[in-house]
DNA sequence: CGACGCCTTGAACGATGTCAACGTGCGTGG
DNA sequence: CCACGCACGTTGACATCGTTCAAGGCGTCG
């Protein structure tokens, strides 16, 4: 926190970044008042309407963008439409795929999300200058690939039951990434045919083992969107651990 | 390729190297000869048989290593045995976790596997001192990333003959990374177990839906291992594509 | 109030899993 | 060299889980 109160006091800090939740966190992290300077000559901040389309699945990429808040969902489509959802990204994560022109996913908000972007090209060079910002991003790829891989486990060979748990717990983790508590009450980020799509589910199914979930007093459903886990070892134990 | 004869008059470049098939490909590709040689003064070549585990889920890892040939399968396991493998690896794989204690998947090698390896601290202080070889990494984890998530899309929405037909094309494309012909014939790096653990389906499911592709002249099985495709774009349709 | 989006519930169906028998190739020991 | 056992794969009959299709509930907005 002393480095931030630092970046109060000084001038050099751009002002874009200086009331940003993100400056110590994520590839920002990795930046001088100097270079995020630099950066932020190029930058823009911007909010997003749940449903909006940030990247499409086979569009040029012209820019990145750090997550300042928010819910996007990344999802592969097939010839016929069938949809997976390969991956959700939280703040502060960075979005975007370096060192290609073809994206391979689309990226769509899953509730409002602020973003902060800057072109692809700035993004690169900077890259290619500065190491410590590549390994954030190494960091960064690294465990989103961890997380991938656990996905895989859960898609492959979990029963519907434990997928919709282990989806609960993802998000309960995500929404509230330090807490201690056996207990955790959250909104869903998204609706359940989104959450079907991750699970490799039908809309239906979800429903019904979230009812199950809820007889079996494992959860609280408030409304559609709203839940309540009042003992999370409990909820583990239906995800398969 | 002039890179390479130079190295062969180059006395720097440490014999172990000189003869590697993977001297100019993976993370050595981004190394100079002299930092090759500080790094081989560690680094050992070993030949390890199928069914070998070359790292555990839940162990420390000590080592990083090249693979040179073979087959690396990834995999994670439930604590009721069921299992989900989650990447396999080529050469010129660099394989590994690094920054991390903890592996999360466990390596064993499915095929006979030629491998270089290093300690890890040794790795770890060149990639500190070196982006380029940051920046090897950072690209093969990109790929990986890609490569799973292509894999989710298959674990979640494809039908147990799409997988199938996905698993021979990832395998015909890998083993013949540039064969532009409309056929192939490869052999199987792993057993029909390993195929369902890879598909999240049973051995039994893999077993009928290769005989289906086998009846509806989609392939054809020499012996267990051995297959042809002699149409690869209609086994693609099969696979969903 | 009606229409619409989103979700839930029910009933029937179908794809994949389960369980068990059988086949095939291969190495081992008689 | 054969007989046997064993590992691996195939095939069949049946069970099960998740999907499909269809109806209905609930909240919101015009």
């Amino acid at each position: 926190m002393d480095i931030h109160r630092k970046d109060v006091h000084n001038s050099n800090t751009p002002a874009l970044c200086r009331a940003c939740e993100s400056r110590h966190r994520g590839v920002c992290g990795a930046l001088t008042s100097e270079q995020l300077l630099r950066l932020s000559k190029h930058s823009s901040r911007r909010t997003i309407e749940a449903g909006t389309e940030l990247v499409g699945e086979s569009t040029k990429v012209k820019s990145y963008s750090n997550i300042i808040s928010g819910v996007v969902k990344l999802s592969k489509m097939m010839a016929d439409g069938r949809q997976q959802i390969v991956g959700l990204q939280f703040a502060p994560d960075f979005l975007g795929r370096p060192f290609r022109s073809e994206n391979g996913v689309s990226a769509e908000a899953a509730t409002e999300v602020k973003v902060c972007s800057f072109p692809k090209a700035v993004m690169e060079r900077m890259i290619s200058e500065m190491p410590e910002l590549e390994h954030k991003l190494l960091d960064q790829t690294l465990n989103e690939l961890d997380e991938a891989r656990d996905w895989m486990l859960t898609l492959g060979r979990k029963t519907a039951g434990e997928k919709v748990a282990s989806f609960l717990l993802l998000i309960a983790t995500h929404a509230y990434p330090d807490n201690e508590a056996d207990s955790v009450e959250f909104e869903l980020p998204m609706s359940r045919v989104d959450i079907a799509d991750f699970l490799g589910l039908t809309m239906e199914t979800v429903s019904r083992q979230l009812t199950k979930l809820r007889k079996d007093d494992v959860i609280r459903i408030v409304n559609n969107r709203q839940v309540d886990v009042p003992d999370i070892p409990r909820l583990s134990e239906r995800a398969g651990f």
